[in-house]
DNA sequence: TGTAAGCGGGG
DNA sequence: GTGTACGCTTACA
């Protein structure tokens, strides 16, 4: 018979002398099951000149000893394949051994003898997937028959055939998401000392019904639904169990999960002899409790346990504004909510002295675990995505970082392009590839000064389509035929193939086509008003992942690692920036700016007619996929100078288009630690000087620093917020912001590293940090002036005003203006 | 100025 | 798990 399913989780065990392979996933009736297929273990090794008569008698008597596994490591069989290795087509055997673990073993031996060995360190469920083109999260086929005697929690299905189907995705998945709180006096996390006190659990089950439970082993008053008393923490753990095996997720939740919650339930299980032999083939739960927390994992066999933080971490954290991956932070930018305020370090007293005030926590600890679900809902698509494209367990992706994710897209292709892997570096050569370097972008120095009529142009996806184009990868490098035609510029001594396009840039121009695709697709559904979430979510990932190739090639664990290559993507580069800069002038035009991809063009007496020509005349001759894109045009734009000298800033400028859109960049006083009062001022100074009202925006400046003077200054705009970052009692030097934790403390709240402190500085002699106080102390008008006007006000503005010819002195009304105010 | 340790997340 | 293994900041010689 033949069934469709998706596949979710996977393992593999070993049974009478064969290695079979366990698919779990989801029927498209949504029936949960586990599909298992036998699958031969091996690897590749390299046949040069080789007396393969007297290698095959050598295989075949081999046998290596091997602890702790079902038998000793054996071949059990082998035969020839021709493929390529770094750009060369040569003779391999495919070495096949008696189980998974073997690879290792038998390889290691064969390599002792001299003989190259590949492929030996792929794990055995990426190679099935792999060889077999099979697609974690997608529609899949297989034939065989139900096996009746499943001994497992779910139907067991026997597969002679798996096979791909189509890429479309589970259309309901059943998600819960765990949040425990634990018992914790110091702040060292202490597992075998501090119980857990709560465990939340959120999510919906197929009918979209909300579940939300938080169980405790305390009693107190209440009147929420979803409380659940139960008697100590053993029946908690017991509770938990039962909850999740009648529930069945499809994929379990969490904010570092991984490191934390699960670990953490699994630690305490074992203490307390409770078995949480939750997978679907009856195995325990398994978790990491010790060694870095950062790297730990953890797993339930058939259920797709995802932790939020490790996607949020690896992968989707580039394209967040925060820098912090703490729950909350993440919470507020994707869902626009946060955690509930609550005082974490008062909950083990509350538990001991005071268990009404536990419903507080209860709340919490629901609310944490409904962010959780939320967040996992959201990325859900993206975590998909890369899976798709990755070809890989949804659970093995989120825990990739970019390299890897790179990397596994090449393997995957590798097995239609017939290309062995390279290995991966060891050793010497490891330490040798760390020590090299290579240049970066080209940056060019504008002239301070307030500029008109600015065309920004740029090269589309920079680096994925030099390397495409210019056919850049470790097997066109340095190649017999093209030593004068394929010389890069200002790096002659490295030249590339031009004859034939060799795997690295096919598989990076693939992935850019499919893209382009792709956003064809995604006008054309927007047109008709469909939903485009999931597209995007594809385009992103593919946007992504094309961006990581340079990067992968000068990283140095990859298996396709090129320096030269490297090297060769940014001197290209920073070449095509400098030739297109210099056919702009060419044209006469007046470059102001440019930076890695991007090029800052004046109008003057020109027209955008003009720019367009030149834009035009540049694509003609740009090769391959590259293209110089208009981006925008800016009506003014704004370029400072470095605070400790008068050459202009890189990377920091203000832009403003026709429409009054403003395009701020680098601009480093808007920042979290500065007041409302000087970030305000900031941006309608910005503002106004973007405008064209230059008299204006000096004006603006004046009656604030005059209301500022005059105590007229509201106190919300002067407060200063500023994170401790360590224990208190090891800040050597005393600034504002750990005198006000003092403060705090001694009033009794606890300030914990990355915890935010506000404060005022108020009038008064002496210290700046005896004059901090907490804003609720301060009353109207008490406060510092001229600290505001020193320390706040004028570094956000002072380097804009510098540019139009006007010192702090004169901002301070202090001397005449002898400022130009000129245009470039 | 260079290298080693330590943190991130979580209560 | 056919093991590894990130990247930045801070501490100390």
């Amino acid at each position: 018979m033949e069934i469709k399913f998706y596949p979710l989780d996977f393992t593999y065990q070993y049974k009478d002398g064969t290695t079979y392979i366990s698919i779990y996933g989801k029927t498209i009736q949504n029936e949960s099951l586990c599909i298992v297929q036998p699958y031969r273990p091996f690897f590749y090794i390299k046949i040069d000149n080789l007396d393969t008569k007297k290698l095959a008698e050598k295989l075949k008597d081999l046998q290596v000893e091997a602890k702790y596994n079902p038998e000793n490591a054996k071949v059990t069989g082998h035969e020839p394949i021709e493929k390529e290795l770094l750009g060369k087509t040569q003779l391999f055997w495919k070495v096949y051994v008696n189980y998974p673990k073997a690879v290792p073993i038998i390889s290691r031996e064969i390599a002792s003898w001299g003989i190259e060995c590949y492929e030996k360190d792929i794990l055995f469920v990426h190679r099935y997937l792999r060889d077999n083109n099979i697609v974690p999260m997608t529609l899949t086929k297989a034939v065989g028959k139900f096996n009746s005697k499943s001994s497992l929690r779910v139907p067991l299905f026997e597969a002679e055939k798996v096979q791909p189907l189509s890429l479309d995705t589970p259309p309901n998945l059943k998600i819960l998401a765990v949040d425990i709180e634990t018992y914790a006096k110091e702040k060292i996390i202490n597992f075998d000392k501090n119980p857990i006190l709560m465990i939340a659990l959120y999510g919906a089950d197929e009918n979209g019904k909300e579940f939300k439970k938080v169980l405790t082993w305390k009693n107190f008053s209440h009147d929420s639904d979803f409380i659940e008393f139960v008697s100590d923490e053993t029946q908690l753990l017991q509770q938990f169990k039962e909850i999740l095996l009648h529930f069945k997720p499809d994929i379990l939740t969490g904010y570092f999960s991984d490191g934390f919650d699960l670990p953490y339930i699994l630690y305490r299980a074992n203490k307390l002899g409770v078995k949480l032999d939750l997978g679907a083939d009856y195995s325990n739960l398994q978790a990491d409790t010790r060694g870095d927390a950062q790297e730990r994992e953890a797993s339930i066999t058939g259920t797709l346990h995802l932790d939020v933080f490790k996607f949020v971490r690896n992968i989707f954290g580039k394209n967040l504004k925060t820098d912090s991956y703490s729950l909350d932070a993440v919470s507020e930018e994707i869902l626009g909510d946060k955690k509930k305020v609550v005082n974490l370090d008062l909950l083990a007293d509350t538990w001991d002295n005071n268990v009404d005030g536990l419903h507080d926590y209860c709340i919490y600890n629901l609310h944490d675990a409904h962010l959780t679900y939320r967040l996992c809902l959201k990325l859900l698509y993206d975590m998909i995505e890369f899976t798709k494209i990755v070809g890989l367990p949804t659970f093995d992706v989120i825990h990739m970082r970019f390299s890897k994710l790179v990397e596994s897209y090449i393997l995957k292709r590798a097995v239609e392009y017939n290309v062995i892997a390279p290995n991966k570096p060891a050793g010497k050569e490891m330490d040798q590839r760390m020590e090299e370097t290579f240049e970066g972008a080209f940056v060019y120095e504008p002239i301070p000064g307030l500029y008109k009529d600015i065309v920004v142009f740029d090269f589309r996806s920079l680096y994925p389509s030099i390397i495409t184009s210019h056919n850049i990868g470790p097997e066109s490098f340095s190649c017999d035929c093209c030593k004068e035609v394929g010389k890069v510029p200002t790096l002659e001594q490295y030249w590339f193939c031009t004859q034939d396009k060799k795997f690295i840039p096919n598989v990076l121009e693939h992935l850019i086509n499919i893209r382009a695709v792709l956003k064809k697709e995604i006008k054309e559904a927007k047109a008709k008003g469909e939903n485009t979430l999931m597209l995007e979510a594809r385009s992103w990932a593919i946007k992504t992942l094309a961006n990581s190739f340079y990067g992968y090639l000068g990283f140095f664990g990859a298996r396709w690692y090129s320096i030269e290559s490297a090297r060769a993507t940014t001197a290209y580069a920073r070449n095509y920036i400098r030739t297109t800069m210099a056919k702009a002038e060419e044209h006469g035009f007046k470059v102001c700016y440019g930076d890695t991809d991007l090029l800052f063009v004046l109008l003057g007496d020109k027209t955008l007619n003009d720019a367009l020509k030149f834009q035009k005349e540049v694509n003609a001759v740009l090769p391959g996929t590259m293209e110089l894109e208009l981006e925008n045009y800016f009506t003014r734009g704004l370029f400072v100078a470095n605070k400790s000298n008068t050459k202009g800033a890189k990377k920091k400028y203000a832009l403003i288009s026709k429409e009054g859109k403003m395009k701020i960049t680098g601009f480093e006083m808007i920042r979290s630690n500065s007041s409302l009062l000087a970030k305000k001022t900031q941006e309608k100074v910005l503002r106004l000087i973007l405008e064209d009202h230059i008299p204006e925006a000096l004006s603006t400046l004046q009656s604030e620093i005059k209301k500022l003077l005059a105590g007229e200054v509201p106190l919300d705009q002067l407060i200063i917020r500023t994170q401790i970052t360590k224990e208190l009692n090891s800040y050597s030097a005393i600034a504002p912001h750990v005198a006000i934790a003092w403060q705090m403390v001694k009033r009794g709240e606890v300030v914990s590293p990355g915890s935010t402190v506000e404060y005022i500085i108020t009038k008064g002699k002496g210290l700046v940090r005896d004059r901090a106080k907490i804003p609720v102390d301060v009353k109207a008008g008490d406060y510092d002036a001229e600290y505001y006007l020193h320390n706040q006000l004028l570094p956000a503005v002072s380097s804009i005003f510098l540019v139009l010819g006007y010192s702090e002195e004169q901002l301070l009304g202090e001397k005449k203006q002898t400022g130009l105010g000129k245009f470039f």
